[in-house]
DNA sequence: GATTAAATTGTTACCGATAACATCAAACAA
DNA sequence: TTGTTTGATGTTATCGGTAACAATTTAATC
């Protein structure tokens, strides 16, 4: 392995012109630079990036916090997993996974959080190390999601354009930023369209949302569709639909939002917001790096939701 | 973050006695090793990784090399990462992705490699690093795998005791151990029960072994049980008995091998051995890493084969 | 009891980089 | 011309460990 020596031998400067080269190149003149840049290509340099973090005392790795409980049977984590690991190991870090309780072991050099409550937000706001968080909120932490307000607005648009008459929507009982987002877009589309909103809001579980559609059924009118805060909610709806005699997609219309997994194997398909969980791991850790490296915020990005259509709506 | 100096302060020792406690305890004597012990304890010191890892110039970097195409369709693949890396990221080594092309980029502490062919017994052999190959072999090298042999053993033993009265092999057409191992299980059971080994191989997909039932499905006598090599060889030979008007399991057996992810989605699910992909990467890492620390070979490790009982083979 | 071997502990240099400071030359102002 | 500032480069110490060697103590041998 060539090492900074080998390389300052060869352009004959000392160590840390070299090291200037590579890390502060403004600071060195043109003529040393190419030199430097030569002897590099000829030995065909690579730095080591383990003295580079001793030097700088970092330590090359990154925690992910997820501080919900892991679904198992839900490859949300594992895909989000695998995006952001893909990403730290082309930069050479690692990924340690930690939960509320491991959270305080060992050092590291920032943090990727998701399934952040308001109760969080304070030791949050108190690490010493950069953060990024996987999923919107509203108290000014970088974050990666999907346009979840766009994400309604565009199936609630779908829906009408599709000639469903009347908008309902199945939210999630919970007070994250996501769900108001996505509560925001469908009644963006409502209120443009001049209806009258109405919503319901239940945990995330598909017996819940069918247990209220089948005590329900009698007032809901035919040609109404049903925009739902999740693919299992969706998942319920569509069922007690069926078993309530009513017919999908010609009466009713259900959407839902995720499309991880439920997705796959329901049938028929809901028609859905897709978003791509590794994509967005991998967004997260580069924003995270680009925020270590540069020790700036890097503001938050959020993906256009794709539509993925299902058999739930019209055609 | 406390460091060997301060451990040593406290205890009155020098920096070195401190290392030495913590990687020759033998060389160090009990009265001093409480002692640091005891410091270590109160200061809460944990050694820095990435200085050890300057010091024994190594990189932390562990490269998983797959050999073969990646179907990406597949979770295989992602299910072998997902084990690996837990592993690897509990050490705090990172892990590198290569492929043929970009093999020899960077250095590394050791290698996992899956998809050997015969043609890359010598490269390996010249590898520097420590190697654990992910599929058996027969050159050597330490691997992990599933006991292929006891999986075809098994399964055919199975569809015996249900009463098939014939087994047929339908294998993959390939040089590597695994196959040879799978046929092997086959014809042991075979011979131990007197009857005539009937073998076919073929490139590893569904339309071809379909194509081969159907073609020669006046030739199969009623109560025979296929023993493929492979899910997807099953998924063809059920199709074709089907559409040939067999019956399965009634009349016809089928059973498979792997169990990733078709075996999710096929109807009926096939009788197959199910392999945990995940724990198995699990091992290579944890294999490896002994590996690299003893400086010894490890030996291999193989998985017992866990049957999944589908409804390809009678009750 | 003197000599030598073995076991234990401490010193020094080094792994490969970087930051902080020191040095030096050129450019500029008085 | 001389002193001062500026910019470019080199020196040294350091990050937190470890190996190789030196020094010291203890045990073993004759």
């Amino acid at each position: 392995m060539t090492t900074l020596l080998d390389v300052a031998k060869k352009a004959n400067v000392s160590k840390m012109t070299v090291s200037r080269v590579i890390n502060h190149p403004d600071k060195v003149t043109d003529e040393l630079k190419q030199l430097v840049y030569e002897a590099m290509r000829e030995l065909d340099y690579h730095p080591n990036v383990i003295a580079k973090a001793l030097a700088n005392n970092s330590t090359r790795i990154i925690k992910l916090c997820i501080l919900e409980d892991i679904d198992t049977t839900e490859p949300y984590y594992m895909n989000l997993m695998i995006g952001i690991a893909k990403t730290l190991d082309l930069h050479q870090y690692s990924l340690q996974l930690v939960t509320r309780r491991n959270f305080d072991i060992g050092n590291c050099d920032g943090y990727i959080i998701t399934g952040m409550r308001i109760s969080d937000v304070d030791w949050i706001k108190d690490l010493k190390k950069p953060v990024v968080l996987f999923g919107e909120n509203r108290y000014g932490f970088d974050f990666i999601d999907t346009n979840n307000k766009a994400g309604t607005y565009l199936l609630s648009q779908l829906a009408l354009k599709k000639g469903y008459e009347k908008l309902i929507y199945v939210g999630i009982d919970s007070k994250e930023s996501f769900e108001y987002s996505r509560e925001a877009g469908y009644l963006q589309q409502v209120q443009e369209k001049r209806m009258v909103p109405e919503l319901h809001r239940f945990g995330n579980h598909s017996h819940l949302s069918e247990d209220f559609i089948r005590q329900n059924w009698n007032k809901i009118p035919k040609n109404t569709a049903f925009i739902c805060a999740s693919d299992r909610l969706a998942l319920g709806v569509e069922r007690a639909i069926v078993r309530c005699g009513g017919k999908v997609p010609d009466e009713f219309g259900v959407t839902g939002f995720d499309g991880v997994f439920l997705n796959q194997v329901a049938s028929p398909k809901i028609t859905t917001i897709k978003q791509s969980i590794i994509q967005m791991g991998s967004a997260c850790g580069e924003t995270l790096l680009d925020k270590i490296q540069s020790g700036e915020s890097q503001g938050s990005l959020v993906f256009e939701p794709k539509l993925s259509l299902g058999g739930t709506l019209r055609d």
